[in-house]
DNA sequence: AAAAGAATTAACCATTTGGTTAAATTATAT
DNA sequence: ATATAATTTAACCAAATGGTTAATTCTTTT
């Protein structure tokens, strides 16, 4: 890890939020300047392009989000506390960082071959989640079923409605902000509730 | 309804494909216009502008996607029937039309305003979906639980998994397109069986 | 058939945008 | 202190982009 000036933390910083609220073309490298208080030219100073520096913002956007799920695994000591902590911590991640979950998706969607790279030299194993799933079920542990199916619906009950959050809030809170962000934030308990069927009990 | 020239119906379905695809800023007037093999001038002799046609094309993408779950408590006897319709609708949908999810995502989280006059002219109620949920619940034939809750479950596990469809082939299915297609198809009968536990078995 | 109106085209325009450059300023090393 | 290297700035540039216009072709009406 190299030491970053403080030039270039405040141009990530900048470009983060630009990046992710308007997406890679909506975005416009004068304003991430402006943001960060800095010269235009600072930016293809320490980035080159704007693709270089897009490309900085998304892998620590990613690497944000989707280890997370490995970490849960690792730091639990069964399914029920793995499945408590993975929904509570993207639960808290999307609360703070709102525009990241449709940021990731569009981007992804637009341009796949940007996740190539980062899977390469990130070190994510994505097959370790669904080993685990139908280890544990194996094990008597979960309901079973396609781990790959539960690790989907999971993560659609996590993501989608921080995802569609500006959709949920129109369309079923009629508008009403406080609601639905306390909706949300509620999630963290209703996402467990919702899956707890699928836990078997210790006899 | 007034009648659409060839022309027209030419643009629009060109400029569906462009801003499904790329989104409102990244798509080019000079695409549309290619796509629908007509002069550039064409698009605002039609549509005065790239906003103006945009609004056309998302107004009719999100007129296909959410009144459909409206349609589907009308046209069913009974909760079941409803789930059934619902899933089944929505993942016909999205697998004839993959960029459609993210699409309106993405576009009404940049621009929540474009829902508003959607909402009023469209004569769209989402409390009717609510109102039915909460309603079966009482009847005894659904699981009591916050009705906003489950619609929300619902959608998600029908809607995420196409506006995640590159990230979930790349990180789950490891590239591999075609399991990752009919893992999409199958989710017809999963999501249901998935949901089944909420239904109450008459007696 | 001629006039009027609608549809279509090619050329053009102003603005925006990512990117460059050369000079100026600041920090570092000798 | 002074030379050297790193950082920062203002001015500039070429390409792209949404949009316009005036002329042309095609339709419709009388």
């Amino acid at each position: 890890m190299e030491i970053k000036s403080d030039t270039e933390k405040l141009i990530l910083e900048a470009a983060r939020k630009v990046f992710t609220e308007k997406g890679l073309d909506g975005a416009r490298m004068q304003e991430i300047a402006d943001r960060a208080n800095i010269n235009k030219a600072m930016l293809h100073y320490y980035f080159r392009s704007k693709d270089k520096l897009f490309e900085s913002v998304f892998k620590a956007a990613f690497n944000e989000f989707w280890p997370e799920i490995t970490k849960s695994i690792n730091e639990s000591a069964n399914v029920e506390d793995f499945l408590k902590r993975a929904i509570s911590s993207y639960v808290d991640l999307f609360m703070d960082k709102p525009f990241l979950p449709i940021f990731i998706l569009s981007e992804v969607n637009r341009t796949p071959d940007r996740l190539e790279s980062l899977i390469r030299e990130g070190g994510v194993n994505p097959h370790l989640i669904v080993e685990y799933l139908k280890e544990q079920m194996d094990l008597g542990k979960l309901k079973a079923m396609d781990p790959k199916e539960l690790l989907v619906n999971v993560i659609s009950l996590c993501i989608f409605p921080f995802a569609g959050k500006s959709l949920i809030e129109r369309m079923i809170f009629q508008g009403d902000k406080e609601s639905c962000e306390s909706f949300l934030q509620e999630r963290k308990k209703s996402i467990y509730e919702f899956l707890k069927p699928l836990i078997i009990a210790n006899n």
